[in-house]
RNA sequence: GGGCAGAUACCGAAGCGGCCAAACGGGGCAGACUGUAAAUCUGCUGGCAUCGCGCCUUCGUAGGUUCGAAUCCUACUCUGCCCA
């Protein structure tokens, strides 16, 4: 058991590059406060923010202060760092909007409070927008050298496809909310993704000129896949946390199908689980990585909607999957559907659209005659197959695309 | 400001008057094999359709030539390179 909160998280994989890790070791000997942002780009966290704030959690739990910061006015520019070209911008109102719901997230996978050692919520709208053109240029740009930001790496990525004075001002801006919050919040520690580096590195420095601060910084690892695509991703686009977004369902079985090789990577950055813990449930191959892959979901998916979902979802799983083929758990997609139709006869294809199995039904029929489709047990290879009463069973019907995708219509 | 080259489906990239919904590669999906894994092999990969006839939308944007255009012409937009 490693006896500092570094060398534990070194452990886990999540230190990518820090500042002087004897002096993080030391700061961390007694309680701090540390910081990390998400910007308000999307009305809800994916799987890729994660990282960052559950290493922040750790720190909460090793007796830290976290600090959330949510960019109400850093999203307002746009971060260019680890982005080939800029983002759209987005409307102030949709800004307003996206940093209230990413507070209600962060709300829930955090402990806050007022208390010492609870995590504390700021949006740096809150000291920016007190802020004039003239203060940030007489106060601010005079400690920033052109030429030193130039050789960051997320502006030099840029200067190619070019960068514009707006997303260029962006590192100026993150800098001083860490000097800003070393002097309001004590925060002398922050932390973020790999691509962040440049950004902390720049709010270091500004913290030493203008205000006499020793801070220091820490990146988590960009998360990646063994297969070389990028984490977070499915075919219907990212994991989100919003349970709009991405159903509970479709969130637990995104943990549960990662790759055997990444399963152990992902227990260690994603799970509070002992190393010990870790290794036992992925020192065997074969099949007991399942087991692992299970426990991966249950515990992500426990993190983000709680124990109930998440018990609900690994129970669905299981009985769909196992030797029953039991699809009748509630996080099983399903939908209604009226007797009297399946009375008249309903078109199988036309059936999978409207689960959303298929986009067309030119996609409906593909997957049909490819031998991709089952009603219920039976695969289904005729496109023109029609859907009728003799096809329902304990008033169900049942279509699966694939192993994995399923939908069930409860007639009634 | 001037000159040249380019803009094709999710991405990369062929096509240069009809046989083009558009080669090929990647990606994605499905099948086989498995462990709800990886690797491998196979198939599919614009929409509608009374389904292999046909119709519609798509080859930067807008017009034009032609029986017929992704392919030719004109203008415009954007990108890259070169000269000011």
């Amino acid at each position: 058991m490693p006896e500092s909160l570094f060398d534990a998280l070194a452990e886990r994989g999540l230190v990518a590059q820090c500042t002087d890790p004897d002096g993080i070791r030391r700061r961390l000997a007694t309680p701090l406060t540390v910081y990390g942002g998400f910007d308000p780009t999307a009305d809800s966290l994916h799987v890729g923010h994660l990282v960052p704030i559950l290493t922040l959690a750790r720190f909460q739990r090793a007796g830290h202060q976290p600090i959330m910061l949510v960019g109400g006015a850093t999203g307002m520019i746009g971060d260019p760092s680890g982005k080939s070209d800029a983002r759209k911008m987005l409307s102030r109102d949709d800004i307003i909007a996206n940093t209230k719901a990413l507070k209600g997230q962060l709300g829930r996978l955090v402990r806050f409070g007022d208390g010492p050692g609870d995590a504390r919520l700021v949006d740096n709208a809150d000291w920016f927008a007190a802020m004039g053109w003239i203060d940030v240029m007489r106060d601010l740009a005079p400690h920033f050298s052109i030429n030193r930001m130039l050789s960051m790496e997320s502006v030099k990525g840029r200067l190619e496809a070019g960068i514009s004075y707006l997303e260029f001002s962006y590192m100026v801006m993150q800098a001083y909310d860490f000097v800003h919050l070393f002097r309001h919040q004590g925060c002398t520690l922050q932390i973020g993704g790999q691509e962040q580096w440049g950004n902390i590195v720049m709010g270091i420095e500004l913290g030493r000129r203008i205000a006499d601060a020793d801070l220091a910084g820490l990146t988590m690892p960009l998360v990646t896949k063994a297969d070389g695509t990028k984490f977070g991703k499915t075919e219907s686009g990212a994991v989100w946390l919003d349970p709009q977004r991405t159903p509970v369902h479709e969130f637990y079985q995104f943990w549960r199908n990662v790759a055997d090789s990444d399963v152990r990577r992902y227990l260690c950055y994603f799970t509070f689980l002992e190393l010990a813990e870790i290794d036992r449930l992925t020192a065997d191959g074969g099949t007991a990585i399942n087991q692992a892959k299970e426990v991966l979901a249950w515990q992500l998916t426990n993190l983000v909607h709680g124990q109930a979902e998440a018990d609900a979802a690994r129970d669905s799983a299981r009985r769909a999957f196992g030797a029953a083929q039991d699809v009748s758990g509630e996080t099983i997609p399903h939908a209604a559907l009226a007797s009297a139709e399946v009375e008249s006869g309903i078109a199988l294809i036309a059936l999978m659209v409207r689960a959303e199995l298929a986009t067309s039904n030119g996609e409906a029929r593909r997957l049909i005659s490819g031998g991709g489709v089952r009603l219920g047990d039976t695969v289904i290879d005729d496109p023109t197959r029609t859907v009728g009463p003799l096809d329902v069973h304990d008033r169900r019907i049942v279509l699966k695309v694939g192993k994995r995708k399923i939908f069930r219509f409860d007639v009634g």
